[in-house]
DNA sequence: TGTATAACCTACCGGTCGGTCGGTCGGTAC
DNA sequence: GTACCGACCGACCGACCGGTAGGTTATACA
């Protein structure tokens, strides 16, 4: 008989706490983010937390909810460290800025491996539970998005489809997992004003591109 | 005993002719891509190709093999559709212009899973197949970082780490096989030019960043 | 001291996995 | 006709998968 949890991932907000349960979901993250949701198996998630496999059963229902449990996490992470914090900074522009940074640095540190199966394993998820973590990303996206269309406005940036950007943006972020490492030559707190300078200002030297030679027809 | 392959995934260029072989590759690029490799069975890529497993172990060594031949095939189509065609582009800004709009075509385009494959599944490959495909990427990345140097040298293009511009690129582009649909009110030409304009120029209004009397109230 | 319970274990289950074996079938060269 | 070929299949293998049954231990409270 299965073991009910009175704080299994369906709740909106998991405490942050270390229970034995948020230990499996980092163990779990870790391997699944290191050798993929597929190739993980149990016995291998249990190894990382130093139990059984039917230890960890005693925790969790399925493998597939434990990958939800992660991805819920992961946002939770995301929400209370990012999203919460600067969705109410009134300026949209120091808001943007303060969103690529916070982001950004959420993905690099690398303690949040949570944060990367999120990104990765997105496809391994099925019917409900993968509805659910997409209605939190959406959050995120509509907020960009509105965050953009308010920027445009208030005529702060030049004509672009939202849309566009905003995954212009989360790609330019969410893709650093892929190269940066704590221990190269780069700070992450470099990066991120890369980024933003990136993002905002563009590529071409502004002392000389004055005119863009953009010439249509 | 295996049936040796005189044209096994260990050459440097795939012939572009459709044979069984090709066929297989790109029939599990599809499954691979949708459900990920690990969640993927050779059963699966058996029925996707309407062969019996057995079947299409006369044409494969092993699964790890299909993997690392499906990007093979994956790189060789990115290089010759991209790669090669810019890379003696001698103007380093029409260059990175080129680069930019054929890199996220092949993204886009959709018949293409075996690009989509190489980036999702990295971590899926090990040892020396790893280690070749990394290689190949790699030619890309110095690629890029060769452009931003150049673009540095004559002054047309701000001061930052070439590093980070090249890896901002290829999250944005890269990035988009997550969002975009072919059938959404997007063309994939807007996005390409818009992604141009962006990285260029970036997304503050040139007419208020340069001379704020501009302003049309 | 008794006992309820969470937390874990060993041992095992049915099923599926990657992969193989022996063989069939339609060419085709002589 | 017959000898040989690549392409392909049905049936099967051992290993390992996700998951469970049932027992053991540590702790909390009466």
């Amino acid at each position: 008989m299965q073991v009910v949890q009175e704080h299994g991932p369906s709740r909106q907000k998991t405490s942050r706490r270390e229970t034995r349960t948020t230990q499996i979901y980092e163990a779990a993250a870790r391997v699944f983010c290191e050798h993929g949701f597929g190739q993980s198996s149990m016995s291998d998630v249990a190894a990382a937390v130093d139990m059984t496999k039917a230890g960890i059963y005693h925790h969790i229902a399925s493998k597939d909810e434990l990958l939800f449990g992660i991805m819920s996490y992961g946002m939770d992470i995301f929400e209370e460290r990012v999203l919460d914090r600067v969705e109410n900074i009134s300026d949209p522009l120091e808001r943007l800025r303060a969103t690529i940074r916070g982001h950004l640095l959420l993905v690099t540190r690398d303690r949040t491996k949570e944060v990367t199966v999120v990104l990765n394993e997105a496809h391994a998820l099925h019917g409900d539970y993968r509805t659910r973590i997409n209605r939190r990303k959406r959050r995120y996206v509509r907020f960009l998005n509105e965050t953009f269309r308010e920027l445009q406005r208030k005529r702060l940036i030049r004509e672009i489809e939202p849309r566009v950007a905003t995954f212009a943006l989360l790609g330019m972020i969410n893709w650093t997992y892929h190269w940066y490492t704590a221990n190269g030559r780069l700070r992450d707190t470099e990066v991120a004003e890369a980024y933003i300078d990136l993002f905002l200002g563009g590529l071409l030297n502004p002392d000389q591109a004055t005119c863009s030679e953009n010439d249509p027809s």
